[in-house]
Formats: C-alpha cells, structure tokens, sequence
DNA sequence: GACAGGCAAGGAAACGTTTTCCTGCCCAGG
DNA sequence: CCTGGGCAGGAAAACGTTTCCTTGCCTGTC
C-alpha cells in the first residue's frame, strides 16, 4: 500500500504524513526532526531527513504560522518609496531576511496617519514576526500600536524614539563632520543646510549633526541658511530659491539627502548659475545615481547593505532570542569628494552677487 | 456568562466564535455572511455585521488560507530594483493590491537562474494567488514552474512570452515614433538607438519599435549605430563612449531607458561635451528624476499608473473570474520635450567632428 | 531489587477558518 | 393532502502543522 493504486489526483505537495509514512515514523518525529526541537535518535533523524529530500518536502507556512503563531514573515514598513536609497536599501535587506528563511512584506505607504495604521493593521492581521520601519515622520502610532502587540520592532533610521523600541544607530556626527571640514578648508564661511523634515528622526538627527560640526569649526551658524525642506526634489528646488533671495547668499550647502542636493543642483541651473562654481553643494547618502549627476555630487556615504544588515540581525535577535546579536557598533558615514565642491569665488566671501561667467575670468 | 469572570488573558484577536456567540449565530452562519457566499436571511446578516464591527473581528489569514488553498497574496518579481522606475511601478501595483485586499510579498531578486528559481519556489510554498513579473531576461523557467501549478501569471512588460500568459500591452511604438519624428524634424540624420538587453521582451520591442520608427521616416538605418546596452546608467556610458569613437558619430541618440540616457549624458560630460548642443538625448520611462536632470532630459513617458492597474486588473480577473477584467488598449506612451534635445550643429551634418566652442559661436 | 527520573517516540488535541453535509422548514404543484 | 424542491442555517469534517500528553523503556540510586 505504499503507493495508492487508483490515485485521482496526484496531490501537488507532499504532506507531513507523507514524510512519515515514508521514513517509518511519527508525525511527531518528523517534526521534531525538521525543527531541531526536542531530542530524536540521530539513525532515526537521519531517515527522516532521507525522505524529506526523496520527496522534495516543504512544510506548508500557513499551516505551521496557524498552530506556532509564528509566520516567518517580516514587515518592511517605507514611505517615500521614490527615493532612490530605499529601493537599494529594501533589496539587502530582503536578502538577509530570505537568507535566513523569511519573508518580507512590504508596505510602501503615503506617510498620512491613515495610510500608516492601515498598513499597521495589515501586518498584525498577517501576523508578522516583526516589524522594520524606515523613515517615518510620526512613529509614535506604529510603535505604540505594535508594542501592544507585542511585536518586535526595529526603526531604521536613527533615534530611539522609545526607550525599548530597537534602533540602528548611525554615526551621522563623522560624514557631516568631514562635510563641513571640507568646505572650510576650500575656504567656505558661509554655509547652509537643508534639513528634511523635522518630524523625521533622521532628520533631526543631520541637522544636529551639521550644528554640531559648525560649532566645531570656527564659523559661526548663522540661522537665515537653516532650511528645513522634506527630502525631496521639489524641497531641495524651493530650499535654494529661498536661499537665493537671501541678501547674503551661501557660497556653500550641504543637503541632507541626495535628492534635496539635486534638487539644489536644478535650482541653480534654472538660475542661470552651477555647481562649484556659483556655489559648492553636497548631499547625503551617496545614492547610486549621485555619481552621474552633472557635475557628479559630491556626497557622504552611508552603506545601504551595513543598515540593512544592523537592521535585520537586531530584529531576528528580538524574535529568535537564540541568533546572534548585532555586533558592532553604529553604522559609519564617510565624505565622498566628487566634482560640486571647490573653492568659493573670490567676491562671494564679501556677500556680493556677481555674474558667473565674469567670476570665472577671475578665476583664472 | 456573557463575559468570563475570570478571563486569565484577555485574548488579543477575536474568534469567528465570538462573532458568532455574540450573534447568536452559528460560525457557518458568520463565515457565509463574511464572505457572501451562500444565501443568509437579511436581518441575521446585520446581526453578523453588527458583531463583527463591535468586536472588530478580523479572519485570520493564515487559517483562511489553509483551507480554502488562496492566500490572498499576490507575488510581486522584480529584477533591478535599483531602475527608478521600479519603485514606482511597486508602490502603484501595492496600491491597487491592498484596494482588493491583496498582500504583496516582494521579491527582488538577481537576474540569474538559479536566484529566480528560489523566488519562484518561495512564491509556490506561500501559496501565491498569482505573480507579477516585471522585466526578466529570461522568464522561460518561472513561466513554466508557475504554469504547473497553474498560478495565474502576468508579465508587465510587453510581449506575450508564451501565447497562455497575460501581458500587459504597451503601445512602444507611438512615443518611439514621436521620438524619431521630433528628431528628424530638428533636422537630425544620424541618429543611434542605445538598447537594453535583448532577453528581455520589452527591450526588444522598443527596439523594434526604433526600427520602424527609422523605416516610417526617409532615414536609413546604420547599423554601427545600434548599439545594445543594459539598461543601467554604466551600460549608457558604454554605449555612448563606443558611439563617440565611430568615423561618423550621431548626432541624436535615443535610449531605450531613462537609466541609459543618464549614463550617456554623463559619458558627454565626461568627454567635454554636453547635450542638446552636441549631440541631442532621448530617454524613456519619463521617471520622476529625469525632469531634475541638467539640462532636464527629453523622454518619452510611460505611466507606470497605467502598467499597474492593467497588471493587476488583469490578474484578478484570472483569479476570481467574476471581478472586471482589463478595459482599454495598452498602455500609451507619449514624448515629452524638455531640453536635452536641439538641432544639430551645422558642421555635423557633414560627419565632421569640432570643438563644442566653435560650434556654439556658429550658431550665434 | 524497587523505584524515581529522564529520554525517545507515538497519539491526539489544538490552531481558526471554509466547506460539505445534513436537517428542518416552507411553499408550490399534482 | 402528500410530496418534491429550494432555502436557511447548524454540525462537523477538513486543511497541515506544532505541541502537549502519554507511554514504554532504560538507567542510576537508595
């Protein structure tokens, strides 16, 4: 009877029943066996683990998530999906995540609280293992709302928003640090920054970071170059228009994405000005497409796969008490010099406007 | 005994039990009224309805799925994620899913085999309703693994591999057509076609469709100057460094993607040279960073609105047969004409290479 | 030598649904 | 008046696992 004589339906998956049948066994055993749990005679597993490769068995997950509680799929929680960071971002961190045998859910959300809660709800319906957010301006409704719940959580971004929420750290301070060394050694005195929006921990956190790096130098932070944009193209545009109509203009700014920093790079085209000459520019992340701007962007790097990982190895430590931990310490941030930096021009240093192409024969 | 005077845990989800205790139904009675299947009398389903909006009762997924063998999952496939227009096309897509009740589980995977095969079994064992794949080279083996499994399939990008599987349509020709035809107006004569990969479908529709484009105009095809590339900003510096060494260069190219025509701006750059006045630029996908481009780029756009609600359409009707199918053609494109496009310098015309300077003097 | 304790393995309950089967019931048609 | 058929709704089977409970056996200790 090994075989059924008059099988109708040749069943398209293997069962579990199927596995023991075959190895002689239990359900239970076969089990214990595929899940490392509970202790099973080593000849006995060895059999089990012979049948389940002869008939090429994988256990159903949503039978498995019904009976454990446990559905081996993870939350990726974005908004902004537009910016090109994320989507390089959401591909390490899938494949650490299918790597070790999950799932990723996404969910890519408008960032309005209705959007979000939806997407919140998705998950915990879908009764995910745990969730990591990036980029969110108000966490606070997730975070309170999957802590309820009991679900582990990791933000990507930055701050502890809570004190027993995860978070990857990021050493924001030594990037926007060598940012604003570089531009004072080229010279620079005054210098802007476009912050994202500052709901955004991250945010918060470069601005902070450019504060701190203006304090450290001799130069005095001057409030009329603080804007705060949303990291976005169209927020870099309006940043540096504003920064235009200033009496006494930047000669430099540093972004706080790569998108804000092209963005400033167009607005200075549509006036008829360009980087480095008119003005130095640098941006944040080091997205791949940075490199190809006209002139390539001059950026500070922070790696995509570094987070990922931080971010993964810390939630599956939160569901799998018995994986290791995260090691290492924050994720480090690093100036890349490219081509949207140099020296100001020298009639800039006094506040005064000037036309471009003269400033070049200057130059020379 | 409405409530349990000592309930230990105040349990988190509620149970189609409760529903129905609190109806005073029986669970067949709540499953029917949920689902609208089978016939239930009027007021018992407002009853049913009540309870379930005073529990806020949500039907597990997992134990859904289990029975009824459709997870309410729809696989989403991607290849280079990292092409800007990708995101885009995701979050439609997840948009349109998560209307219908639909949960997305991505998968980014590299384009080699032995990775898509993985997704693909991924996919199987989460028991997908269907999958959405976008942009593989070589789809053959994921179309025949889920054709086995008879998991209804649509690919997004052009042609219909195999004469089962849906596609959604896309009309290359028209904006390619507009395309050429914008350049020959200008004057262009020499005009290079940088492709994508020819695995892939799409690319090599949009390549036919440059060819006929070339045949509908009184201009001859030479072939030195097709050059096929690979869709990413390195592959379109390629290209056009090889363009640049011909005995008589283009004085147009028109790329097969907005990645591409990126990399070829650069490439000009990069050769002192710069567009529209050296040699004119045409990309394609309009992708949202093209119009942020300097000088922002000539494109033919593509509504990745359009492709996901068709693919998504599309798959629903295969799987639930009552839901509307797909109304309308394919998907148009459309040229849009910003500044990377211009006539061409005099001298050329006359196959003659010369010095950017020179030539913009001329034209004054 | 009896008994506690641990270990290996099987049996069966449980997970939360959908779906099949079945039982009344009402109504219409002969 | 009897009967067949459709309809409303309940009881129970099924889905494929994990996990709890039990049993039998072996070992070591008093």
């Amino acid at each position: 009877m090994q075989k059924r004589v008059k099988a109708k339906k040749p069943r398209a998956r293997m069962d579990i029943r199927d596995v023991a049948r075959r190895a002689g066994v239990s359900i239970s055993t076969v089990s214990r066996v595929t899940n490392g749990k509970g202790t099973v005679n080593r000849e006995m597993a060895e059999r089990v683990w012979r049948a389940v490769r002869e008939l090429n068995y994988q256990p159903d997950p949503q039978a498995r998530a019904l009976v454990s509680g446990r559905s081996h799929i993870i939350g990726l929680m974005v908004t902004e999906i537009t910016n090109p960071f994320f989507p390089e971002l959401i591909q390490c961190f899938e494949q650490f995540a299918v790597e070790s045998g999950y799932e990723v859910l996404l969910a890519s959300t408008p960032n309005d609280a209705a959007s979000i809660a939806m997407s919140v709800r998705r998950m915990l319906q879908r009764k995910v293992d745990g969730v990591a957010v990036m980029m969110f301006g108000r966490e606070a409704p997730i975070l309170e709302e999957l802590a309820t719940h009991a679900v582990p959580l990791v933000v990507m971004d930055g701050a502890p928003a809570f004190p027993k929420i995860d978070a990857v750290r990021v050493n924001y301070d030594e990037g926007i640090r060598q940012a604003v060394a570089h531009l004072v050694e080229l010279g620079h005195q005054a210098i802007a920054f476009v912050s994202g929006p500052l709901e955004q921990a991250s945010a918060r956190l470069r601005r902070e970071a450019f504060e701190k790096a203006m304090r450290g130098s001799h130069l005095k932070l001057r409030a009329d170059l603080l804007i705060v944009g949303d990291h976005t193209l169209e927020g870099g545009m309006a940043a540096m228009t504003q920064l235009l109509e200033r009496t006494h203009p930047p000669t430099a700014v540093v972004c706080s994405n790569d998108l804000t920093a092209i963005g400033v790079l167009h607005c200075l085209f549509e006036a008829g000005k360009q980087a480095p000459d008119d003005i130095s520019v640098i941006g944040f992340d080091d997205v791949h497409i940075a490199q190809f701007m006209l002139p390539p962007l001059t950026t500070v790097r922070m790696s995509c796969t570094d987070i990922a990982r931080a971010a993964f190895t810390t939630l599956r430590h939160r569901i799998e008490p018995d994986s290791a931990r995260h090691a290492g310490g924050p994720v480090e941030t690093q100036l890349i010099v490219r081509q949207t930096t140099s020296r100001p021009a020298a009639e800039m240093l006094n506040g005064t406007r000037s036309d471009a192409s003269v400033r070049k024969a200057q130059k020379l």
